[in-house]
DNA sequence: TGCCAGGCCCTCTTTAGGGCCTT
């Protein structure tokens, strides 16, 4: 059984919401989570040529001015595929990350082997009291003093990486489950909320 | 010209609609 000791944890900040409607990665955030703790880290902005919107520069911080010298989304891109290896990956909100990693990826002829794992499935699941599932939220949630800007790449993952953490840490206090595999973890984000407990009670077995 | 994401998940559901999340 392989258990899910090592992810790499990443967040995009982007000009918009669809790869498919022209939209570009303007930042990359990540870090590597071996065995618990934070081992390794990745930032770079990008310059995605062509100008950010005004929307864009207010909700992360990140001006035109910043990009107009940043390299090329293509060369950050190499040393992000580079970075991730053959690792196991994981965001909040999966699916939006995935598709801008997808396409960023494809531009330059690189792919990754590992399976993309969501935080915002997972916390829905774990944390089922929790007022939203918005990351700052479930920061909140957690106790977690947020220590750096919200909506930036690298500040947003450290962020995942630590509710991560909480959500296998909730799991060992509720369950006595000290390891999960990655099989066990992709169930787990597609259990139907009612079936969650269950589904823990049956893994503590197995 | 006008429009513009998409996957998940709940429910007053499945012959559907709308809120939640991400930028």
């Amino acid at each position: 059984m392989q258990f899910a000791n090592s992810l790499v944890v990443l967040d995009f900040e982007t000009t918009g919401l669809s790869p498919a409607q022209g939209d570009r990665a303007i930042e990359i955030g990540a870090v590597r989570l071996v065995n618990g703790e934070v081992v390794d880290e990745f930032q770079g902005l990008m310059n995605p040529g062509f100008r950010v919107s005004g929307f864009i520069e207010n909700y992360t911080g990140i001006s035109n001015s910043m990009l107009v010298d940043a390299p090329s989304c293509e060369e950050v891109m190499q040393q992000f595929a580079d970075f991730i290896g053959d690792d196991h990956l994981l965001a909040h909100n999966a699916s939006f990350d995935k598709k801008f990693l997808d396409a960023e990826l494809a531009n330059i002829g690189r792919d990754y082997s590992g399976t993309f794992f969501c935080s915002l499935l997972t916390s829905r699941r774990i944390f089922q009291t929790a007022i939203n599932h918005q990351l700052s939220t479930l920061v909140k949630h957690i106790n977690i003093p947020p220590t750096g800007q919200y909506h930036r790449a690298l500040f947003d993952a450290q962020m995942t990486a630590q509710l991560w953490l909480a959500i296998l840490a909730d799991i060992r206090d509720r369950y006595g489950i000290d390891q999960l595999s990655f099989a066990q973890l992709a169930k787990l984000q597609k259990t139907a909320k009612k079936d969650v407990d269950k589904l823990l009670q049956n893994m503590i077995y197995h």
